[in-house]
DNA sequence: GGGTATAGTTTGTGACACAAACTTAGAAGG
DNA sequence: CCTTCTAAGTTTGTGTCACAAACTATACCC
């Protein structure tokens, strides 16, 4: 009935915050892999799983340099990762304020 | 960081969306599971798995009549499911709006 | 150069959403 | 009455996924 479907890549409460803080970024601002994970409280493993997934829908962008401990690895959001997250929020307000009529 | 976390067993979006319908009842009022099926668009099996999820949660009453083809089975939310959802509208709504200072 | 710390990657496992298959029991109808 | 159909729930099997523990690679320190 609602047309509208919520992202799922955006609905795993994981990714919906790295997309939350990475979207209150400055755009062309970056944010470290470490930092990234303190703030949204997750584990390397899980970070970077969830940022591969979201690399791959075109969401985020992530850089590389440098290996082993000098690794370096920035993160952002894309533009189209932004309108997802703006969609996403819209969708999800048009839901939770349904009171959807009974007949 | 935030001390608040999303209720699990409401984020899934098929028990959302039945939390949703739910409490834009009439407290009091109740619906039958075929047509609770209909409005959420998820299959008697889902359904079933779902509601009893809640139910054990204590968010859902689920009420049940007859055998057979005669079985009527009646669902409504509870005050504690409704606070339940009413709680998780608001924790999602600062997690969506958090700009999240980084320093 | 052995130990410790940092950054990132791979892997194993348990939970879970989903739908297909099954059960039960009344109604249709011949 | 006996078969067939349909409606309402229930059980079960399977693929996906989130998660954390274990691993690799590199630099810093003594």
């Amino acid at each position: 009935m609602p047309v509208d479907e919520l992202d799922p890549l955006i609905h795993a409460v994981a990714r919906l915050r790295i997309m939350v803080v990475l979207s209150a970024l400055t755009p062309g601002d970056e944010i470290s892999f470490p930092r990234l994970g303190e703030v949204t409280d997750l584990t390397a493993g899980n970070l970077l799983t969830h940022l591969r997934r979201l690399a791959e829908a075109g969401y985020v962008t992530v850089e590389k340099s440098g290996q082993g401990s000098m690794s370096r690895t920035l993160v952002a959001a894309t533009d189209e990762g932004r309108r997802a997250l703006e969609h996403y929020r819209a969708t999800l307000g048009r839901l939770l304020a349904t009171p959807e009529p009974s007949p």
